[in-house]
Order: C-alpha cells, then structure tokens, then sequence
DNA sequence: ATCCGCGCCTGGACGC
DNA sequence: TGCGTCCAGGCGCGGA
C-alpha cells in the first residue's frame, strides 16, 4: 500500500515518463473513482487538449500540473500508473486511461478500485478537500516540536491512531507508523498525551528519517507496489516490525506481536515498546 | 466538536 | 478439489 516514500518515487517516475505530453482523449470505465466532478463524462472532456507541465505531491496524493487543471490522484492501496502504447493489451484492472498525441497512454490500474480523482481549476486545489484538510509532512518546517505536542496533548486517542491521521501529519499509512513507534520505542496504545517531551522528539525525528530513508531506497514493495517504471523499491527488506509477527525482535529476540489498533492490524516488539 | 466504525473493493489465505 | 468465509486497508461519511 502506498504511503509516502512509494508516492514520491511513483512521482519522480511519473515526471520522467509524461512531462509534457499532451492529453488527447480520457477514457474511464470506473466511474467512481472519478469524485469530481460528479459527471466523469465531464472530466474526461475538461482533459482533452491539456498537456501535462508536472507532478506534484503531498502526503500520499498526487497533483499532475496541467495547463488549466490540477488532477489530484490518491492511489489508495494498489492504485499504480504505467505509461504504455495504445496498442498494448488493456488488462482488466486498467480503469482510467490518458491518451496522448504521441501514440502512448497512461494507464490507471486498481485491482481494489479504491483510488480516487479529483479535476480542479488550476491553483484551487490546496483550498478544498482533500488537500486542505492535510496537515505537514514529517520533515516539513511547519512539523515543529511545538505543533507536534500541541496536536497529541489535547487528545486521548492511541497514539498509533493519532499517527495515522492525516490531518495531524499526512504521509504515514500502517507501514511506516508501526516502523516509526518500534524506532521510537513508544507502544502503539500509549496515549497521546501521555508522551514526554523526549518521546514527542524522538518520534518527530523517527518519522522523518524513516520516510527519508525508504525514499531513497525506492520505497517499500510490499505486495503489489512498483513504480511507475515497473520497478520495485527495497525497502521492504528494511522494515523492522510490520509483518514480521512471531519473529524475533532484531533489536532484543522477543516475539514480535500483532494486535488491533486504530481498526488496524498492528505490529510491535512487546518488549522494546513495553511502555503503554 | 470529536471520534469511532462502517462501506467501498478484490484476491489470496484459510478451514472444512 | 471446491466452496465459503475472513482479512487486508486509506479515507469519507454518518451517527454516537
């Protein structure tokens, strides 16, 4: 599932492969992704003749830079772009297609079609949801220390919940948030306003590390994911905890524990992060 | 206002 | 083997 590090090098791919080409005709057979505007025959018809300047991103959406239009893409959990000729074979998950003049095609693929898009006039889209509802990035200068403790003291939620909202701070999904509180030594059910000042510290500097590292390693490939080049990331061999229930800790050789947090499955050393 | 839990989807793992 | 059931999960939304 994508998160952040996956976003960005599915970004930087995407630069690679469409800057500049120009739309001539959309095609989406699965209307329901496309959440505005209500009529997808609409959105396929504001596209036509638009040419692609760039791909933007923040947390885990995606914003192609049109000339008129700001396309806002989420890939939920197996959502993935591929640049192909029209005349390659359109398997069955292909269910949004951007023709260019050039003879290719970017393919939306969504095996769970969870994904969503949305079209906005160019520069509105950071004032509606849902980009306007985000909040920093982890290793944004608005992430500050005083931010930070100001969102997770005045609420009694887990943490490991806390973490996931992405009004809070957008960018962790499941993956990394398991990763940054085994790297912080916080249990994902410690509340929120229970942290100290160096835990809040230690956790602010866990989720930007741990992102900035999985970026540079391609990402996570976890599942299904590959960039938009095809490629997988290697990150996944890096993780620490998430899916590695009744393995030993790498830091101590406990077992490593699944439970429920927050409506997800959780992972977590019961040692290392002991502190609930 | 805040926050929990459901619905959206499909494929794969699992049990009988 | 083949069927049914459960699980995975980000986010928007309705209801508590």
């Amino acid at each position: 599932m994508p998160e952040l590090p996956e976003v960005e090098v599915v970004r930087r791919s995407l630069v690679e492969l469409v800057a500049g080409k120009k739309i001539i005709d959309v095609n989406v057979g699965w209307p329901k992704i496309i959440k505005r505007p209500e009529q997808y025959e609409q959105f396929q018809d504001a596209l036509k003749g638009q040419t692609i300047h760039d791909v933007d991103r923040k947390g885990k959406f995606l914003v192609f830079l049109l000339d008129d239009y700001s396309l806002v893409s989420h890939l939920r959990m197996e959502g993935n772009y591929r640049l192909q000729k029209t005349e390659d074979p359109v398997d069955k998950h292909t269910h949004v297609i951007f023709r260019f003049s050039d003879g290719k095609e970017l393919r939306y693929r969504d095996v769970r079609k969870f994904g969503t898009m949305h079209l906005f006039s160019k520069g509105s889209e950071w004032t509606v949801p849902p980009l306007s509802n985000l909040g920093p990035e982890p290793f944004s200068d608005e992430f500050t220390f005083e931010y930070f403790k100001g969102k997770l003291m005045k609420t009694e939620r887990s943490i490991k919940g806390v973490l996931l909202d992405q009004t809070v701070i957008t960018g962790l999904g499941n993956i990394y948030v398991d990763e940054v509180l085994f790297r912080s030594r916080i249990h994902p059910l410690r509340i929120a306003n229970t942290l100290t000042d160096q835990e809040i510290l230690e956790l602010r500097e866990q989720a930007s590390t741990t992102l900035k590292e999985s970026i540079d390693a391609g990402g996570s490939s976890v599942n299904t994911y590959m960039n938009s080049h095809g490629l997988s990331g290697t990150y996944q061999n890096e993780l620490k905890v998430y899916g590695r229930k009744d393995q030993e800790c790498y830091r101590c050789g406990a077992a490593v524990q699944k439970i429920k947090v927050a409506g997800r499955g959780t992972h977590f050393c019961p040692t290392c992060q002991a502190n609930t």
